[in-house]
DNA sequence: ACATCAAACAAACGACTGTTTAATCTACCC
DNA sequence: GGGTAGATTAAACAGTCGTTTGTTTGATGT
């Protein structure tokens, strides 16, 4: 791990375990790539569908080398969103603030969701099945009730989806708060499905529709989302 | 299992796989109990999260009940789909005909939405924690990409997707096929994730907001998918 | 009373699960 | 060189995985 200070000579087992539990900072080439394999097959086969001898194996590392680094395995799966989350909710803050200044405080709706779903659709490497292994997983962990998921989720996106519900509630004003929530809700569920990329819409429409073109995606769910949250206010 | 015609004499273990892959026809209560603590454990969990030993203690049921009924852990998977996606495939067709019929052929888009939807939202029981547990599967097995959850979805939901895009095609004849069916996939993505009812979007509004209240997920995602629907085409 | 057969059963199969141990290797500082 | 912290390793841990086995139960039809 990366700061092992004291070792031992009280109770081992509890402290090697805390030791590990703020494994970060520095680090050799082998916790890198075990956090791209554990990307990819988390992705792929979700967190209880693969097992550490897969990751490790992908990653030509041993077996212990994930305990030794994270752990666990619930801590490979938080300090791989450590990793890969924060640039994303960066970015979007980022745009925000740039088409907000842009506009000279009231930005265009349009610019508000691109900002916000667009380093999602876009940020890390394409995988070869289209789309990104980390918007994949995201989309996975989104659709799931368990405890791990859901903090895991908020802690990386609380803070921007907050910031993003605002800024589309200054942005219509004729458009009551309860009803945003439940359109940004909306829109959440498109987002995580486009990245989820499943297949499903390709097949019912013989590969005319891609969620995996991140452009085209782009092109077509913002002014289908922005139509969406301009409607009326729903009655009562 | 259900058909006990030739006894052996030959490889035993083949021809037992064959006679219980074709486990149906006659039940006892056994099977229903299986698949209803499947349909809750799989939702909760995914179907590499449960064993098939938790689902057997929670039918109350041995351990080789599920190979003797289903043959398998995918074939539980596969019967329940099949008992419980039809269902839900057909109270949509139907309530589109009823729309059709009621508006001389051509029905508003919002009514031909809700049909879609709504039996998706509504039928089966109630969980205690808000939403349907087959709803809850479904979004799983829509965020996955592997091939057996593909295939089941498809043999459930491809024939009355189909149909429903068609009869949005037809309503909406200003709209390009290309844009209505990227519209389509916005909406299965909104649809899954109300479904999902992760609680994420109860947590980003202090609760205000509650996908697993059906009426009013349906009351504020009919207007909001319709004019998403009825949006400008995209240019290009 | 006997035969038949779906249904349920305990027990075991080998393979795989996440985690831990202790030994080994590597590289840098004194 | 010696010392040593950090990284990596093989091996084993106690469980659980999905599946298969051979047998017993209980009801049905003859």
């Amino acid at each position: 791990m990366t700061a092992l200070k004291e070792h031992s000579s009280t109770s081992t087992t509890t402290a090697r375990r805390k030791r590990r539990k703020q494994a970060s900072a520095v680090s050799g080439p082998a916790r890198e790539r075990i956090l791209q394999a554990a990307e990819h097959l988390f992705a792929e086969h979700g967190m209880s569908g693969v097992g550490l001898r897969t990751i490790t194996a992908a990653a030509k590392v041993n077996l212990a080398a994930i305990s030794y680094h994270f752990g666990s395995k619930d801590g490979l799966l938080e300090a791989l969103f450590a990793a890969r989350a924060a640039p994303i909710a960066e970015e979007r803050m980022r745009l925000l603030a740039e088409c907000t200044k842009a506009a000279d405080g009231s930005p265009a709706l349009e610019n508000i969701l691109d900002a916000f779903v667009r380093p999602t659709l876009t940020l890390g490497p394409q995988t070869p099945q289209g789309g990104h292994a980390f918007g994949r997983l995201r989309a996975r962990l989104a659709t799931e009730p368990e405890r791990l998921a859901r903090k895991i989720l908020a802690k990386a996106f609380d803070h921007s989806s907050k910031m993003f519900i605002e800024a589309i509630v200054a942005a219509l004003p004729e458009i009551p708060r309860p009803d945003i929530e439940w359109r940004f809700h909306f829109m959440l569920g498109s987002m995580f499905y486009t990245m989820a990329n499943s297949g499903r819409i390709q097949a019912l429409t013989d590969g005319r529709c891609d969620p995996g073109d991140a452009q085209r995606a782009l092109h077509h769910m913002i002014p289908f989302l922005a139509a969406g949250f301009r409607s009326p206010p729903v009655p009562e």
